[in-house]
DNA sequence: GAAGATATTAGACCGATCGTCTATTAAATA
DNA sequence: TATTTAATAGACGATCGGTCTAATATCTTC
């Protein structure tokens, strides 16, 4: 008896190599993400994003000033990842650009699969949940669907000059239409935990691309 | 002093004229309506609601069994009340199919407009939250969704039998898709506090309709 | 019209959560 | 080695959410 877990009843700054290479800091906010995407900020208490790292309370005040700053972070941090999985297939020169956006939404669709439903997006849910958040959190969100919406029209005006898409949209207009319908694509799919509505929304968004 | 409000320091059922007419039960019916649709369910706290109609917290467990209870209800009572709201235009036979659709699609605007965008739909925020909610929330919340589907879905069939629509045109896809976009149109109008994405959707699935 | 039965309210209660604070100890520094 | 700093441990108070018990007005019935 008396052993606990292997962090317990040590106080202190503990061993250097005992965090195994990732930062305590790293952890909090890849659990605060988990629990986020899951189930919005307000349901999500710090104890429990506390618990699932094994990190106790003490340490979370040392990294984050409050649960406001933590949210701001976790956005931040979910934003620039967002952004680089979409980069990541919205400039691959080896596609054309409409293939490129199609091979985003296969992987967005996957990701979903994976967690099998149950994890959403981030900024998607902080904004239906706007309601009850600081008022801190609404430009920032507006900003990461900003960047998003910029980087898909983009790769729209991209297709356009390739004459895959007809001269006459309006690419911002279309981007915008784009991240509105997915994010609520993402909130049908969680609820109904199946693809079905990625499918019918992707489908129907490309399709209302081609007849324009 | 010793006056407090009216209601305080009597226990015990009030006398019956008290009430001003609308039953208690209604005023807490309304008023979590309000709550919900503004900061959702987990945000949303009892005395809250209670404060609001300012009923004391005894009273809440009369008329309903629990939180969850109450939440059940709500998607009900939501549900029946928006169904009345689609089927006033859309079984308006005074105008062609497609235009009842964008009457329905204009009252729901102006709605949000009302409450200057802090209240959006209850059906879309309680999804956003299902990873925290009882799981019994799952099916209502599904239902009224198929409910409002088949709905629009009829009225595409019936503009497709005017002609408005094309043959070829899949209606119960497009009125998934129609919702699917609308809950998302409603997500980022309430984000952003402003129509621009009521009115990008709106157009952008109009358009699509028409040239399929 | 008195005596239960019922409807409705008042508010105590317990547990959870948030953010803070002090104590403690490992590492860095000099 | 002595001192400072980084980081953790976990208790604490205040608040709040949801539930439950006690209290009381009205209804019912004879």
């Amino acid at each position: 008896m008396e052993a606990q877990s292997p962090r317990a009843r040590r106080r202190g700054r503990p061993p250097k190599c005992a965090e195994g290479g990732r930062e305590t800091r790293e952890l909090l906010l890849r659990a605060g993400l988990e629990a986020l995407t899951e189930k919005g900020f307000a349901a999500t208490g710090i104890d429990e994003v506390l618990r699932r790292v094994g990190v106790p309370k003490g340490s979370f005040y040392h990294y984050f000033e409050s649960k406001e700053a933590f949210g701001i972070e976790l956005i931040e941090h979910y934003g620039a990842y967002f952004v680089r999985k979409l980069e990541r297939h919205l400039t691959d020169e080896s596609l054309p650009p409409l293939e490129r956006l199609q091979a985003f939404i296969a992987e967005a669709q996957a990701g979903m699969v994976k967690y099998e439903y149950r994890r959403g997006c981030l900024i998607g849910n902080l904004g239906q949940e706007m309601g009850a958040l600081p008022e801190s959190f609404r430009a920032r969100l507006n900003g990461v669907f900003a960047d998003w919406q910029a980087r898909v029209a983009r790769c729209l005006s991209e297709a356009q000059a390739a004459g895959e898409i007809s001269e006459l949209a309006n690419c911002d207009q279309l981007a915008a239409f784009f991240w509105i319908g997915w994010e609520g694509a993402v909130l049908r799919s969680k609820l109904e935990r199946n693809s079905d509505a990625l499918k019918i929304f992707a489908d129907g968004f490309l399709t209302g691309l081609l007849c324009r």
